[in-house]
DNA sequence: TAGATTGTTAATCGATTAACAATC
DNA sequence: TAGATTGTTAATCGATTAACAATC
């Protein structure tokens, strides 16, 4: 009846890192309680997406009452495995991995930067956000030795899939890929794409069709049948 | 009987940069024409959905046939607004505002980086991947005498919504978001917020996830019965 | 013509919303 | 106790998959 036997639809997770940054900024502002329909109004969700969506884990909430903001808070801050400690590298210490590196919401968080890794002399022996870039030649015996869970990928989307393939065969448990390619990997190890472009032509997607819109709105519209 | 009317749903537009990359791909490697079936099975889709997708628009295969990647790929490539132009912006000329700014992949669809902006003395005035960083008190105007499209935040979350109004105010068209909170804008002003951080946390629950499975499968899980 | 593959309709599946009994 | 609000069941809605007639 309990957690390791139902899978948690993807939908919902997608929704958890959400719900906790909500919930995160209601802690500071001192809230101690919160009712679904309250915290509905605030996320712009129905209050029962969040009473399902909630009821996937334990019973957080007390009837009648609510939610107790902190208990909630530090739920899903477990729920999303963020109460463990995560050594991470990143690969490709180009702009985008400096940009990553110098990250302080990731390391506040529990996400250690470790060690940078790049082909290029000129940057390689640097220190970026306190942290060595080494030749990547070094980087499988790095992942051993620092036992290193997370592996961020910022390299051209030439060289990912390579990358890929040997932070799998050190059992790396996890890739943070931002190269523009869908990296697979075998079972055991998870992957998260980000796809920057995809995002930023899902906006421009969405601003040609407001000027359709606007086009039409102003009766200017050209009836474009076929 | 066509577009004007027709709302496509956010789950196709999703995908739809996805398709844009795979049929550049094939593009890329001379391939005439691709069947629903096997470009299924590249994507990791079914052949079903694909064929679904696209019937959303126009028509664009050939029974018998299948689809002309050429075709297939610039129908697409217009759907998504990247036969124009975009003017754009960066607010916050830091670590990850110079890591877009320096993006080839960007430059090369159309999106035209006219300027940076940041409060920081010590950023204003330098010059980043050929372009100025500008004190934010000029934002206004340039955003008007340059005609800027689309607004790419990239300040620390408290001071975003406040840029965003600005930002707003100047009718500009779109806004692509890194802080990370979630900016509402008014009608006519699209808003793509990425949330890096988001991504990060769904990576680490499924590491989690995996992890619990994998103590699962070798016995050693105490079953957790409330 | 026969074979292949589309576009589309129908069936299924999953996710969201509504409703309400349980209970604090 | 009465009021509030949960967790959960049922109803609805939307998205994915399957099937197949249309047609190149």
């Amino acid at each position: 009846m309990d957690s390791d036997v139902k899978k948690i639809s993807i939908a919902v997770i997608k929704r958890l890192p959400r719900y906790h940054r909500y919930l995160g900024e209601l802690l500071q502002r001192d809230v101690e309680r919160i009712s679904s329909q309250e915290l509905s109004r605030i996320m712009g969700l129905t209050a029962s997406q969040i009473r399902q969506d909630l009821s996937n884990f334990e019973e957080f909430g007390q009837q009648g009452y609510g939610y107790r903001v902190r208990d909630l808070f530090e739920q899903i801050n477990k729920i999303l495995g963020l109460n463990c400690t995560y050594n991470c590298v990143i690969i490709g210490a180009g702009n985008l991995g400096q940009a990553l590196a110098n990250n302080e919401d990731f390391k506040k968080r529990g996400f250690v930067l470790k060690g940078m890794f790049d082909i290029n002399p000129k940057i390689v022996g640097l220190k970026i956000a306190g942290v060595d870039v080494m030749d990547i030649d070094n980087l499988k015996e790095f992942i051993f030795t620092e036992s290193i869970d997370i592996g961020v990928i910022c390299t051209p989307k030439e060289a990912a899939p390579d990358i890929a393939k040997m932070l799998c065969s050190c059992k790396i448990k996890g890739i943070w890929n931002f190269a523009p390619v869908d990296l697979k990997a075998p079972e055991g190890v998870v992957v998260e794409n980000v796809h920057l472009t995809d995002s930023l032509f899902t906006l421009s997607y969405r601003i040609q069709e407001q000027k359709l819109r606007e086009r039409f709105k102003k009766g200017t519209a050209i009836k474009n049948k076929r």
